[in-house]
DNA sequence: ATTAAAAATTAGGTATACCAAAATTAGTAA
DNA sequence: TTACTAATTTTGGTATACCTAATTTTTAAT
């Protein structure tokens, strides 16, 4: 199996099963990856093969030890070359998730250290998730989802779940960026949109956005 | 053909075609893409039907005004990987092409033009390649190897034909790096052998170095 | 428990990138 | 010219990464 290809199985499979030892199934797999279902039933053959990932026949698959290591090297590549082309290059947040898909597999890490260390090895990406250190290890942190907060109560941004460039821009147009506090107005009964107060003025997002905003408690 | 293929084709022929318009052979082709005749004859067919090269059957190949202005992309990427590394990113000259080999493949034109800009525009890479320019306009120059020079002449080491570790070290631990000002005392009669003065000091290289060290008349 | 829908697997196929061995063509040195 | 050598092409393969359509298994809904 090409390289390539196993890094972007491993990868995807970590993302998917953020309780890392869940199962991970092979419609979602399949989606994430932009394959069809019976292009990854053979993949997570070759991978179980190659010891990455358990793969249980019909339920879905998990990273092994191996595995997880790999994935956690990418991830960190990954979340590193993004604060690097944000922080260091001058990119937008909502610019760098593509670029890094391609420089995640330049695997070198005298490189990735370097940029590491010239960034003051930061913990959170740009879009405020986790950055694996050397042994794999980072932060752990019990942040939720914008749409399960309460009401009355004041939180601040934290990180987001989709880092497509539309999303990205639609949270800065509305100056929901990482770090922005905000109080959680009421919740329309009706659909459960969310009425936001933040920066002396009040905004409302559906559900739909609100799943894919991290917060923590403030 | 995968964009990966198609670019290491390219910029191979490039690079062995440097006075430009000359056929490359496939027997040359294949030994530096570390790949069989056979494999660079259909490459080569595939490459035709792409328009990217026109190919004399049994002679070799050249680039079309397509495929080398494919070609110049790479090697500018190419090219400006290594001075960002070595610049930016603390690496020596005999640490970066293997790097770049993998990097000169992201394509993103900002982020190249960034990197370049960062580096205010540079001219040549540490091996003394001249960078293409946007356009794939470059630095043309009448340096000459070592080996052509002439006795009793002074020359500045503008730049190296071989980027391995191991040539690079050895130049290195005699300080014959680029910019180095040396005088060619003289050249044995015997096997051609090279002495030269800098530095306060003699030293003796072989034709075989001699022919991978490029110089310029001072 | 039955059934319908969704997910996963299998079977059978295509396209790409490579290779070894044999056959051909080009270049060279008598 | 001939005869050898080196380069190139052809032929017939393998391995990987995908896919569609058909079948089987699992799950969810009566
Ligand atoms: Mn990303
Ligand atoms: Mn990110
Ligand atoms: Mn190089
Ligand atoms: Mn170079």
């Amino acid at each position: 199996m090409r390289q390539e290809t196993i890094e972007n199985y491993l990868k995807t499979i970590y993302n998917l099963s953020s309780d890392n030892s869940a199962l991970v199934g092979n419609k979602a797999l399949a989606d994430k990856l932009k394959l069809k279902p019976a292009t990854v039933t053979e993949g997570l053959r070759k991978l179980h093969d190659l010891k990455y990932v358990v793969y249980e026949k019909s339920y879905g698959s998990r990273l092994t030890a191996l595995g997880a290591r790999l994935a956690l090297n990418i991830v960190r590549r990954h979340r590193i070359w993004e604060t690097y082309l944000v922080r260091e290059l001058g990119f937008g947040w909502d610019e760098v998730h593509e670029i890094a898909e391609e420089l995640e597999h330049v695997k070198n890490d005298k490189l990735t250290n370097k940029l590491a260390s010239i960034l003051g090895n930061p913990v959170y990406d740009p879009h405020g998730d986790p950055i694996p250190d050397e042994k794999g290890k980072m932060q752990k942190s019990n942040f939720i989802k914008l749409s399960e907060a309460r009401t009355k109560l004041n939180y601040k941004i934290m990180g987001v779940t989709d880092h497509s460039s539309t999303f990205l821009k639609y949270l800065e147009k509305h100056q929901l960026t990482i770090g922005t506090h905000l109080k959680l107005k009421t919740i329309e009964a009706f659909d459960h949109s969310i009425v936001l107060q933040y920066n002396k003025k009040e905004l409302t997002i559906s559900v739909k956005a609100a799943e894919l905003v991290i917060v923590e408690e403030v």
